[in-house]
DNA sequence: CTAAATTTCTCGACTGTCGAGAAAAAAATC
DNA sequence: GATTTTTTTCTCGACAGTCGAGAAATTTAG
């Protein structure tokens, strides 16, 4: 059954609507709180005043007094107020930043990961310890801490922070919560590394087209393949998902993958895949575990220059992601695909086999041809995804843990 | 942005909340009522007298005095609040059922469609006719029809009552709302058949399952597919969707398929397509308008008496059923399927095929094998569909609309 | 006929939003 | 420098909604 409503639930709500405005549109004023969120003045009045009372917000110090008129004051998230630690695992790394709750970045190292040593155990005790490193660095308390937001490639749950399936640890589970409950009274969520890049794309998106916005899909591609899909909800929420499209069989049993099965997209249009198009390796040859770019950067160069079985490796690709994106369109409706990741460079050659694969399919032709947009700098693309969505987060928690009400009722 | 939160929708939300426990639970005391939507006594007696008020719930007249204490007085929906049209498009006939707003079937028809006649023109005028025709045969005012819902196969627009392509009609468009407005004040929705037939299910599995719901995707077999996925959103509202399943690509460049294109999973799964197989017809023959059932049965008797031909026709089939599936569930989580439709008659023969084409996908080896159910009688849960739907619609539009609160203030 | 049980209704307290107008504070004007 | 104008913020009273507690209603048990 659906859950009842009440006043309480209403506060909460404008509460959140509030700090959503703030964090979208930077310091606001009084007057301009009012106008994003339709709120009376009075309304925002009460509001800022409690908010502020919690020490969640704050009125800038100084500001410019131009124009006339009584001084508008802005207001704007405390920066102490908590603090996030975003983690991006990567196949050769691991980056750490700790941000503030404004969404300043604080402090930022990167980790090496070593190729040979890949147990799930040894990963686990270097990321404790690089989250106690960061936190000892900047001299904060860790409960300070509201939130450790983490990001991998793979295959991630929707509703818990564990780690199903990745490209790293095979399918060595890892349930993150679990791991970090110990030490970490954080809340700690995880996401598919392209699900993050569509939050953020998707958030662009908005700015852009406002309520036009319906749907976007971000594609990554590099060594493995990644999909995210990011779509407006009723009450103009954005829901976020990761189908797992790297995995989604392209042909029936078809080449080898690394996750062990037979035809998946990936094994067509992975890195390691054009690979062994390109050298005519038999397609149940097992892949390799790592290409690196300046490989196929060659593969690309003569394919550029006429190859034709180079050519036709990076077609094969295409068409790959073609179909599977016509399959993708198929299940949902038909939305723009932005492309990132390391494979952009190479999106000329790819180009043709996505389109051919993309026109056979009935929803294509219906509908035509999706727009298609290459994204560069990926990574950037991933951390402000992290950023959109666990400081989303945590506005929303903060607000329902009740410091609020609490503070309020206290001083009458 | 999104929207801001008031007292007056709070009110609202609850008020749909009422009407919802009657919708599910049949007529209930105020003591359940409110144990029901976990609203305060107080609550529940504020709005059940607006509603009461404003002609939209009434109490029973009689009730069996069981037990001691004072009497519980059962509400209900009123009858004649309003009134709801259910048209189901089929093949071979559209069916008409005048429903009343607490769900109760009051009249219905039948009408053959010539198979000869097909134009969209002559269906349309068809159809106004005989919607004009069950509201007058029950002596009704046209502007008591609060709703009218449509339902066919093929691919519907999400947001607007659009048939953008049909078995029927093909290409041919119909603006459902366009093509009504002007005789029908009454809000016009579109469903595709099996979306409802998901929605149908999906409420069942709710009431055995209570809040371990998640999702559940219905398929229907017959002369074409149909696939419909019903989630459980954020706060417990169910959110359905028909994908373009039977036309999803299954192989590229295979048969040819009735939607002109090749490769479509129908072309493979569907009535016509088993029947080429059995009979092996070139791939790209133009696939048979429509196939009498009794051939496929033929076909399939003779399969089950060890016809190799026949056996592997099926075995295709449920292969592409399988094969799209488990794309199906790579795009979303892994999820119970539903079967249902008159290809269920086969499903022994299907069963083979499906599970080895569900095996072979990396979610599947992840996740499991999905549960896999047969529900006979398809119409029925078509119907229970359209109710479902448009009559939890015409609750919200109704409290919505304002008369509650209009008559609340007049009355003071 | 009275007591117990059970359901429904009512009242006052509390919390929320809103519109209007008062208060504050700086620039413009005389 | 005093006054007016302009702009922003704050405050007050009106109104709407939910809730808990207890009163009122009404039937059965004894």
């Amino acid at each position: 059954m659906l859950a009842k409503s009440s006043t309480e639930l209403v506060r909460q709500k404008n509460s959140v609507l509030v700090l959503t405005a703030l964090r979208r549109h930077g310091p606001l004023a009084h007057t301009e709180l009012s106008d994003f969120t339709k709120l009376s003045s009075a309304t925002v009045s009460v509001i800022t005043t409690d908010l502020e009372r919690a020490q969640i917000i704050e009125k800038a110090e100084q500001q410019a007094a131009g124009g006339r008129g009584r001084p508008r004051v802005l207001f704007s998230q405390r920066r102490d107020c908590g603090y996030l630690i975003v983690v991006i695992i990567s196949s050769d790394a691991v980056q750490y930043s700790l941000v503030d709750y404004a969404g300043r970045l604080i402090d930022r190292f990167t980790e090496e990961r070593q190729q040979n040593v890949s147990g799930v155990g040894s990963f686990v005790t270097g990321l404790r310890d690089a989250l106690n490193r960061i936190v000892a660095r900047s001299r904060l308390s860790r409960d300070k801490v509201l939130m450790i937001s983490i990001s991998s490639k793979g295959l991630v749950e929707s509703s818990e922070p564990v780690l199903r399936w990745s490209p790293i640890f095979g399918r060595e589970q890892i349930d993150f919560a679990a791991v970090l409950h110990d030490e970490w009274s954080a809340k700690v969520i995880l996401g598919n590394e392209t699900q993050l890049v569509a939050a953020a794309v998707g958030r662009q998106e908005e700015n852009k087209k406002g309520r036009d916005f319906r749907a976007l899909a971000a594609l990554s591609l590099g060594h493995s393949i990644g999909l995210g899909i990011v779509r407006r909800g009723e009450e103009g929420k954005h829901e976020i998902s990761a189908p797992n499209f790297g995995h989604m069989l392209h042909m029936s049993g078809g080449g080898l993958c690394r996750c062990g099965s037979r035809g998946c997209i990936e094994a067509y249009a992975g890195f390691y895949a054009i690979l062994r198009a390109a050298f005519d390796v038999p397609l149940d040859t097992i892949p390799a575990k790592f290409v690196p770019i300046a490989e196929l950067d060659k593969i690309a160069a003569s394919a550029r220059q006429g190859s034709r079985r180079n050519i036709i490796a990076f077609r094969q690709a295409g068409l790959a992601l073609g179909i599977g994106l016509s399959r993708v369109l198929s299940l949902h409706e038909s939305m723009p695909i932005a492309i990132t990741g390391p494979g952009t460079r190479y999106y000329d050659l790819l180009l043709e086999g996505i389109s051919e694969g993309l026109a056979e399919s009935h929803v294509v032709r219906m509908e035509g041809m999706p727009e298609l947009r290459v994204m560069a700098d990926e990574p950037t693309l991933v951390f402000d995804g992290h950023l959109n969505r666990a400081l989303a987060m945590m506005d929303e928690d903060i607000v329902r843990s009740g410091v609020v009400a609490e503070l309020n009722s206290q001083t009458g």
